[in-house]
DNA sequence: TTGATTTTGATAGTAGCTGTCAGTTTGGCG
DNA sequence: CGCCAAACTGACAGCTACTATCAAAATCAA
């Protein structure tokens, strides 16, 4: 789904995406290592040996570099071939499951410190929140039509801001054991609570 | 509980919030008129009659003049007040119907162009979700005192975070009435949607 | 009125980002 | 092979949010 039939991956392609995973590299390492605010555009560009107006014309912003992200639209796809017969919240976990499960651990650990340092760098938690909005846009749609509503439905709308939510209170950083906190856990409890009603 | 028994309510305290109530008026009237992004700080200052430097030492960011709120303390004043054996969904019910239904036409009337401003603009929806991680937490202590846990409590957690999102998801500015929309009804209805179970 | 404290404005500086504009590299095609 | 159009690149200038500092002015307490 990630490419088209004819897609020419000629040396220009090629030489784009090696410039762009150099950026995110030295980037993540660079804040990992001395901090987000502190690390500015111009350390990352002399760390990947390109200009800072070459940065910004890989990634809009400063934040983008992290926040990239191509597990979502997989995430969708999954969610979309769930069984027509499950409830969204069913079907949600069905889909957690499944993406976290086909992940390589390489990809899987890079996903890690990208959590760890967006939950630890507020500016970057505000852009996800800001990003959050756009996925519960699209999950509203993808729920409305499995249940036969309409995507502005109001009860439709609720529950996907109320699953944004609950992403965005797994990302607080306090609250969570530190160390290497794995996800994959956590989502699945917090979707199982939710499906039981919010017992308290 | 805002003020101390001996409150000097000097020259010097009147002119002060006869400063900042300046700058918060003209902030949002320019923000309205002229946009968010297109109105910079020092328009904002010069309308209110003061230096730049004047407005950073009223408002630490140019979003925290739209985003400074006085409700908040007293709604989680409100929540606290409500009987212990209302569920922590039944008592936050309850808390919305008491705050809106105190709040005089004018203090709504300034609400209502606040969130309207808000769910328009993106950088001030961000920011408005970092905020949120806070009021989450405070949330969190609360109920986790209400139903006798321990503020660190996954589900405790998990339910402040829902709470939080659910409010997030009406602020989205799709999928709302435009015009005026009464939030009011919203808060309520979403609340008690959530408290059927998110039922689709 | 005097002296302490607070508020204020001017100034200078940094960083993120946006634009422009020429110089270079690249891929496609005759 | 060689040319052209298109894309990529890097340097520069500029804007705005924001910070830091410091002396002048206003306010308060005694």
């Amino acid at each position: 789904m990630t490419s088209s039939p004819s897609d020419h991956v000629g040396l220009r392609e090629r030489k784009k995406a090696k410039t762009r995973a150099a950026l995110r590299e030295h980037a993540m390492r660079l804040f990992e290592e001395q901090g987000y605010a502190a690390t500015t555009v111009e350390q990352i560009a002399e760390a990947a040996e390109v200009s800072p107006s070459t940065f910004f014309r890989y990634f809009p912003t400063k934040e983008e570099v992290v926040l990239a992200d191509d597990v979502d639209p997989i995430a969708f796809a999954a969610f979309q071939a769930q069984p027509a017969e499950l409830s969204p919240l069913q079907a949600l976990r069905a889909t957690i499951t499944d993406v976290f499960g086909a992940m390589s651990e390489d990809v899987w650990e890079w996903e890690r410190r990208r959590q760890v340092l967006i939950a630890s760098v507020p500016e970057l938690r505000a852009a996800m929140a800001l990003r959050l909005f756009d996925l519960a846009e699209e999950l509203a749609e993808q729920v409305a039509e499995r249940v036969g509503r309409d995507a502005g439905d109001f009860e439709v709308r609720n529950f996907a801001g109320v699953i944004m939510g609950m992403s965005l209170g797994l990302m607080s950083s306090k609250g969570l054991p530190a160390g290497q906190p794995d996800y994959r856990v956590f989502v699945d409890r917090a979707l199982a609570h939710l499906e039981e009603g919010l017992p308290l």
